[in-house]
Formats: structure tokens, C-alpha cells, sequence
DNA sequence: ATAGATGCAAACGGTTTGCAGTGTT
DNA sequence: AACACTGCAAACCGTTTGCATCTAT
């Protein structure tokens, strides 16, 4: 767990970015930059919009919206669409990595492959494209744990 | 282009199968298993509803959607979600693949990759976890053409 | 001062569902 | 004959949007 400087330091770095690109800092957009900074999970925009009200934030859930697409497009944060749940989020700061989704929890899990990562362009030069972004994630069970 | 005889061959195997697991095959199942068979490309349900009007088979909205549950459920159709888009489907019976999507042209293509596979499973193992599934997609843009 | 952001409530779009009637087994 | 399936229309749910009002720059 990361400590409160920190979160606060990162999300105020990320304020004079956003200035800079000339996207307005509201009091809205700076409460869930910190909402965000602080998630070490994968909300999706109801929880984001819950967290920043316990905070004390007043927000909209239409503005949590509209933020989430404007970080989204400063490459603040990156969108994860799983199987049919509503959109989660995280913070884009981080190395690549893919998902792993636990089908009896829900819980996310992070990994990374380098190997996996250069098959995938060579397969796609090999067809005359380049990869522009990809999705890769495993839906898994413990080991051994009694099917659904 | 596989022809007529052959899909339609392979649509009343299925029939077969599916009264075997005491799924009624009513007249607008039987249409839209002809359909699927027929489609070699990757269609959602607004456009199987389409076709199967096309077809002269008269079948609603909701039933083209129930129907499709249905015969996910019984392993006759694998269903994609893409980005954002309404969900597609395609017939199950071919061997596994994954997906790269042309992201200027939508075009799907699949792919196989046994290295990939290979790669994912030992990391899930690694974890202590089995896959049930997974999902690959490379969104790709042809090689040297104008970012968008 | 002014372009851009917000809140509200209404609209959206894909998908699901309750119910009364129909058709497959 | 029984019970699964269908069509219709209404509901659903996550997300987007029009508009009047506010606010960061």
C-alpha cells in the first residue's frame, strides 16, 4: 500500500499535465485523479463515482463520465472491458501488462509476458499489420477447485 | 465459399444433437442454425435477425437473442465481445483461434498461435490457476498506413 | 470575459424479460 | 397433453447527451 504523500504528489503531477494540455482543473476532476491515484483495484465508474462522494467529492455520475473519457483520451487512465461487466479502470502510470480475471472471486489479477508480447506483433507483421493496442486476458479457476 | 449441400448438412447434425439434449428445434432454431452455418464472417444479432428475414423465416428480435444463449449454452456458438461494439458470434464447431481486428476497415481475421497458448497456460499453472477461457484480440492497422 | 465544465433529467442502444398464446415432442 | 418456446412490448442497465448554469483560466 502506497502512502497518502505519495498518491497526492502523483495526482498533483498529474494536474500541472493536464493544465499544460489545456484541460481544465475542476474541483471535480481533481477529487477523482486522487480517487483514482488511491485505487490499487480495477473500479468501474458507479464505484469511482461512490469513492470520491465518501470523500466527501460532489460529483455527478455524468461527470464521472465525461472525466473518466477526458483522462482517458490524456492517457491518464486506461479502459478494461471484461466479459460483459460494466467498464473498469486504473491508472495508466504503470508497464504494460495483461489480465487475469478469477471466475469464482471476480478478483483481477496483473501479469506480463515479453514472449507473449513479441509473438503477437510477429504474427501481426507476418499479415502486414502493426499493432496499434491488444487485449489478452485469462478467465481461470484455482487449480483444482470444483467447477462452477 | 463451402456450398449449400454441406452446410446444410451440417445444420441438421446440429439439429440432431440439440433434440438429443432435449432442446426443441422449433422452425425459427432450425433457420437460424442455417444462418450461423452459412455465415462465414462474424455477425451480431441485428444482423442474423437480417439474414434470417432475408431467408423468408420470420423470427423476432427476441428470440434471435434467446436462441443464441441457447445454443451457446450448448456449445454450438462461441460469442465475441469487442471493444465496445454489440457482440458477435460465430459457429463453434472450427478448431480455436483468436482475433486480430482491422481497426480502419473493422475486418476480422483469425489467427492461431500454439506458442501462445503454450505461454498462457504455464502462466496461469505458475499462478496456481487453470484457464477456462481466454481472449486474444490484436487491434491492428495495416503496415505503414496514416494513423488515424 | 469566455470557453469549457457541471448537474439534471431525459434519451440511447443493446439486451433481457413478463405474460399470454403457440407449437414441438 | 404438457411444457418449452415465441412474439410483443415494456423494462433494464450502463452510458451518453441537451440544455441552462456555473467556473477555471
Amino acid at each position: 500500500m502506497l502512502h497518502d504523500g505519495f498518491m497526492e504528489n502523483r495526482a498533483s503531477q498529474l494536474e500541472q499535465a493536464l493544465r499544460r494540455a489545456g484541460v481544465r482543473v475542476t474541483r471535480q476532476r481533481a477529487a477523482l485523479l486522487r480517487v483514482i491515484a488511491a485505487s490499487e483495484d480495477h473500479p468501474d465508474a458507479a464505484e469511482l463515482h461512490r469513492r470520491a462522494e465518501a470523500a466527501g467529492a460532489g460529483v455527478s455520475l455524468a461527470t464521472v463520465y465525461r472525466t473518466l473519457t477526458t483522462l482517458q483520451t490524456q492517457g491518464v487512465i486506461d479502459k478494461l472491458e471484461f466479459q460483459g461487466e460494466p467498464a473498469r479502470w486504473e491508472a495508466a502510470d504503470q508497464r504494460h501488462h495483461d489480465h487475469m480475471i478469477d471466475l469464482d472471486t471476480g478478483e483481477v489479477m496483473e501479469f506480463t509476458n515479453d514472449r507473449i508480447e513479441r509473438l503477437q506483433a510477429e504474427i501481426a507483421a507476418e499479415m502486414g499489420y502493426d499493432i496499434v493496442h491488444h487485449r489478452l486476458e485469462l478467465y481461470v479457476r484455482r487449480r483444482g477447485s470444483p467447477g462452477a
